[in-house]
DNA sequence: TACTCATAAGAAACAGTGTTTCTGTGTTTT
DNA sequence: AAAACACAGAAACACTGTTTCTTATGAGTA
């Protein structure tokens, strides 16, 4: 058992402390909004001054990038909880159903991650990589159906962005307000859904 | 001639202070963004107290209302600029060209109206009908090749939407800086445009 | 004409924000 | 033990939206 110099637990223990900060951040995140987070509040849900925060993570927007970070990996966990089918044009509507899903179970974490929520944050090389990963099975299936003739087209990521884009359109419209009722844009996700996949999949069933 | 009585004379001159003090605000939007639309840097640019501001537009979502009906304005007149094309493909095509062109020449009208730029406002009743009113041409094209059999929908305004949802998707992840540059993001915005269009107009060049 | 009186505007204040500075304390190092 | 350093808390600064208080201007009335 190789024990820890000073440094080491130091280290450690900021780790710690950055940690609970984040998950402190992500209880004002969920529970009241976006608004809510403000680096004041945090240090008084941690009881210490806001200078910590500020030692820990420079400027605010660090503090989101965590929260971002942490968004991607409850997105990666809305898709993992998609069962794996072999009708990949299931397997596709299953993911998208998914990640409508992942925007009404965390509407506050999708306002920041892709909605705008923080005009100081934009994400940078790490975030883009967390998306990227969280939209992980998308590309597998995406690029799968490539490999087996089912999609004609050359790039996967092409495609990926294309639909992700269609989705969140929708997806953020509805929490922009921009449409009336959660029903109405439920019904047009699905008829947007249908008609990606109607579009990119010359499947038999059409 | 009909003389207008002190009353109307006093109600004109508060209409045309409030234009001019939104001019003032729309300046400073589109020269230095969402964020410097502050209700003490505009009462600085009117020279006047910012109490002026409060007494003719309540709070500042007031204000920003307003900026958004302007936004509409100039939404439409990116579409009326448009020519009307025989060739409903084609016109639908121009159209899609027409809303990217008035993201990329106001992305800050942009933001404030479809990005979310301002977490105060909430399009309510007449912005809602505004934005629809912007939209018009969209409607009645798409409603027009419904009626010649192009479109198989019934719903002019479900198509609508999920054309729009699939636009600003695309715009909105490149403006939140997801999309890496311009250029990708411009060639996507083709393609999806062309996607759709295949999807929905079952033309005879397909 | 003179005197209320109401309206509206300016200055200042309040509560909140992100961020920095200053200061004291405690710890590490020599 | 003494000197150096790191770090956290309080308070301050420069902003924000919004309200209050006070004053002046101008309209209506005696």
């Amino acid at each position: 058992m190789n024990l820890k110099t000073y440094q080491e637990t130091k280290l450690q223990h900021t780790e710690n402390l950055k940690q609970t900060i984040v998950e402190a951040a992500a209880m004002l995140l969920q529970e009241q909004g976006p608004d809510a987070v403000t680096i004041r509040r945090v240090a008084e849900k941690m009881e210490c001054s806001t200078k910590i925060i500020y030692n820990l993570f420079n400027k605010k927007d660090g503090l989101i990038k965590l929260l971002y970070l942490e968004g991607c990996k409850l997105l990666a966990k809305s898709f993992q909880s998609v069962k794996r089918q072999e009708n990949m044009e299931d397997y596709l509507r299953a993911l998208c159903e998914a990640y409508w899903e992942f925007s009404y179970n965390y509407p506050n974490y999708y306002q920041l991650m892709f909605g705008g929520a923080f005009s100081e944050f934009k994400p940078e090389e790490e975030s883009i990589y967390a998306t990227t990963t969280a939209l992980q099975q998308f590309t597998q299936v995406i690029t799968e159906a490539i490999e087996a003739g089912l999609i004609a087209e050359k790039d996967p990521q092409e495609v990926v962005c294309v639909i992700w884009a269609s989705l969140h359109g929708l997806i953020h419209l509805y929490l922009g307000g921009h449409i009336e009722s959660l029903e109405t844009a439920k019904a047009l996700y699905n008829k947007s859904v249908t008609k990606l996949i109607r579009t990119y999949m010359q499947s038999s069933t059409w």
